[in-house]
DNA sequence: GTGAAAGCGCTAACAT
DNA sequence: ATGTTAGCGCTTTCAC
């Protein structure tokens, strides 16, 4: 790597000024500006952004983290999305850590993202009490959180009202005529299950179903989880005539293991999952879901979090969006 | 950040003798190393990757980068798993950059790849002849390509045999009585569209059946791609019996315009997508498709990274892997 | 307007 | 077995 004092030898000057005229602050004669632009364009000069870093600690590094829980979610990927447009936009890389719902592999990820010394981070965690975070948050790091928030301590979040997601979802099932409506969540420990849970028991309340705890379960938010307790549910001997899938991963999962037992969508059992996707359309059948705007979370706490490296002391944010139930033909 | 002098100090010992035991090189005394480990552990001290890239050039900086065409791409998206996997297992960390198919995009994400010294690179380049990518080979950074490869420059490469992928899916079609074959091509710059599109040919040409340009369209490999070509297709006066999707994305799309349309698949027109989904089997109907081994592309393509990094005189390695054809109910 | 020099946190000779 | 020191490539006072 050819480094600025290539550039400042090749120039005749001292790597004071080339430093200068590269972050274009202090005035640099006309001639000598042109000369050390001529000679970075010559050498094809980069700054490198690791000694940058290493520098000036506070000064913008152009570096934040991003920590999902699963990238295979269709949804953790239509926010990246989000937020990979923005911090484009801005000139900001991403360095991204999947940690696949392990609290272990998150925390690893999490000391590698604060000894990479990033700008900021944008954080969907396991869990809302991650001790870990909690500390970098205190420490000064930018934080903003999706899908979930942070206890104790003062982050933006960007969120979706999971409550009233479900609750429509489930609300939707009972109008439709729906009597015994099943409940396969996602992880116990990560809020969104308990919301939506809370939602799907309101639902019921109001619509004055007794709530039958057996078919309410707990999974791991995975395709495998949806799979294991559709399986178990249905061959339950007086099953659910309706499932509500906890999230995206779920209810394909669900689809899945229906149409591997052969029952009908939705004559025998009606499905709505948490999470639209921009193919549900062409499921089988089509699916009826609870949309969340993926790619404006992302978008949203992508802001924030620029926001928030360039003003520290700006008010926190807690911002909910809206769900979208999307009725289809699975209902 | 406390830094290894604030450890040295704790301990009453040198920065070098802590950078000794942090990196269990040399003999460093027991009871000396005790004292270390102590101050290390109640100062929380974590080593600043930063400073230790910036320093020891060469000498691993644990850190790849990721450059994909399209996160929304479920086939990137499990290539990448399979590539955090093992980058998890020997601790390195990912940063990821999505292109979205743009090449003024991905140019930028290389520079910034570039400098960030990363110790390799996993790429799926637009173009087998981007200068930039071939430069930075040139110049010795680590290179794997995964999904196309990098002409006039030896890296190494991990990818499907396209051409037979294609083939098989055709001729399939033919056997099962198609006449009128589209095919819907994602961007016909890209590598594996001309390989997917001489398999095409070749099994239309084996089979004897007259080639009708007209059936073959060229897109840019996204959703959109696929709803327009599949309904300029559909309203032709001689539309095809079957379409053959050049990719996930292309056969999503196909698959939405189609029921849009209110076509039935597979009676009036079948369907095979190349790159299958997990979730193929609750489409509607389930899925004929050309099954890449994703995951397993990545983890290959994570270990001949870690290998050259490791040893960059190793010969280089062009893994061809098969396809696999899923004969489902859409053909 | 420009240069010299200190230092960010670390590693790796080279001393002791 | 341990300490001293010179950088890695950059930014930023402080001089001139």
């Amino acid at each position: 790597m050819t480094s600025m004092n290539d550039v400042a030898k090749r120039a005749g000057v001292s790597i004071a000024t080339v430093s200068r005229v590269l972050n274009n602050n202090s005035n640099v004669n006309d001639a000598t500006r042109a000369k050390i632009l001529k000679a970075i364009k010559e050498l094809k000069y980069q700054p490198s952004r690791v000694a940058k870093r290493l520098r000036s600690k506070g000064i913008s590094s152009h570096l934040v983290g991003i920590l999902v829980p699963d990238i295979r979610n269709p949804f953790y990927v239509d926010v990246l999305e989000g937020i990979e447009e923005v911090a484009y936009d801005h000139n900001y890389a991403l360095i991204m850590c999947n940690f696949g719902q392990d609290e272990k592999k998150e925390k690893m990820y999490l000391e590698i993202l604060q000894s990479e010394s990033i700008d900021g981070l944008i954080a969907a965690p396991a869990s809302e009490d991650d001790p870990l975070l909690r500390k970098m948050v205190k420490e000064g790091l930018p934080v903003v959180c999706v899908d979930r928030g942070l206890n104790g301590v003062k982050v933006d979040v960007v969120l979706v009202n999971n409550e009233r997601g479900a609750y429509n979802a489930v609300d939707h099932l009972v109008k439709s005529g729906y009597k015994r409506i099943a409940f396969i969540a996602g992880l116990s420990t990560i809020p969104t299950s308990r919301w939506r849970e809370k939602g799907y028991r309101e639902a019921l309340q109001a619509n004055h179903i007794p709530i039958d705890e057996e078919l309410i379960k707990f999974g791991d938010s995975s395709h495998e989880s949806g799979v294991k307790h559709c399986s178990q549910l249905l061959k339950m001997t007086h099953p659910p005539d309706a499932i509500f899938a906890g999230n995206n991963l779920i209810t394909l999962g669900v689809l899945e293991t229906i149409h591997k037992m052969g029952r009908k969508v939705p004559e025998e059992v009606a499905v709505v999952g948490f999470d639209d996707m921009y193919w549900s359309n062409s499921l089988n059948p089509p699916l009826t879901a609870v949309r969340q705007p993926a790619h404006e979370i992302g978008r949203r706490a992508g802001e924030l979090l620029l926001q928030r490296i360039n003003d520290k002391e700006r008010p926190h944010i807690q911002m909910i969006l809206e769900t979208e139930l999307i009725v289809r033909k699975s209902t």
